[in-house]
DNA sequence: GTCTATAGGTGGATAGAC
DNA sequence: GTCTATCCACCTATAGAC
């Protein structure tokens, strides 16, 4: 794994950028005022901006997952895990901010090819992990819905998207977070 | 109204692109090969970009306002009302791109300040249709729901934005029908 | 690994002829 | 209302000194 202090900064420093302001609303520019070196630099680092690009969401898929994992290992309870996935959103709300990959999504028109399978992976990943909590859930009597576990996982995962798309464009995290309240309340 | 011909080609161009790579993702000279004028005409008619994309979106809100008091005028029932909702999406993933106000909204950062209030607008405009519709169809007895008809309808909404956006990223139109199945059943 | 300098291209925008 | 021509700022990217 690399693990260059410089080159974590400039991923930090994209990252925050691409979440607030969009795919194509960031440049070398940007991130070299913002911690300091020159463009250049960065160049050194990341020869193309889709390298950087294409780091910054392998580097967001692979925390997510060990998040996922730390969940796994923290609480037992399918409420609980889903309570927890749904509070990492609300951290990325909280920088005033969306997903990374649903920044991505919005602008897939203008991904590069070589981006989108990291894309898709993110969110079947994703799907697939909130699956297995619904399917357990729903055998220990935790969860109870109707439908496939599937349907129901996609289902959540889309409303926390859409949900921190709306929240954070209306400026008003009093909306998100009821609807984390609806969404569990629906589960019981 | 302003109904002139090169004005509407203008915008519709726009909103294409705009929908598709986003709102940073397109420029005048994208939008001069497209419809085949050259650049300083389009300025003749929207003289800064930030024009042009302020009425892309009053456009499209009073587009669906329209499209809202349609659905009104032509069925009844709750269900089938938040079926045709439903269905104004389904419409935009075939166009294979998302809702202009998600896109507006997942690049909020980048976004002119003149625009945000009528942003917000839109999503507080369509909270506020299925709201009503979700407190009609309960008292009528044709949806069943626990917490408040606003809650349910944020949720809705939101599930339908992020539900786009994975979709589309996806390249999977049946993810999103079976979204639509999933939200409907939960309301039944 | 970071810098200065610069190339080559594109962004939004304007002036003025037709 | 559309055009040609042009401006200047900014973009990504590279060469080469330190």
């Amino acid at each position: 794994m690399n693990t260059n202090p410089t080159r974590d900064l400039i991923l930090d420093s994209a990252q925050a950028l691409a979440q607030t302001r969009g795919f194509n609303g960031f440049s070398y520019a940007d991130i070299a005022a913002e911690i300091g070196i020159r463009k250049a630099s960065i160049h050194h680092h990341f020869p193309t901006k889709h390298d950087l690009e294409t780091e910054l969401l392998e580097r967001y898929r692979a925390g997510f997952i060990a998040e996922l994992k730390s969940i796994e290992s923290s609480v037992s309870g399918s409420v609980e895990r889903l309570q927890r996935y749904a509070q990492l959103y609300t951290n990325t709300l909280n920088s005033h901010c969306i997903c990374l990959a649903g920044m991505m999504a919005s602008d897939v028109g203008a991904l590069p090819e070589q981006l989108k399978p990291s894309l898709v992976a993110f969110f079947k990943e994703h799907v697939e992990w909130l699956t297995k909590v619904m399917t357990a859930g729903k055998s220990a009597g935790e969860l109870n819905f109707t439908g496939s576990a599937q349907a129901q996982a996609n289902a959540f995962l889309a409303a926390l998207q859409g949900g921190l798309l709306m929240a954070n464009a209306m400026g008003d995290e009093a909306v998100f977070k009821k609807l984390k309240q609806t969404l569990l309340a629906q589960l019981k």
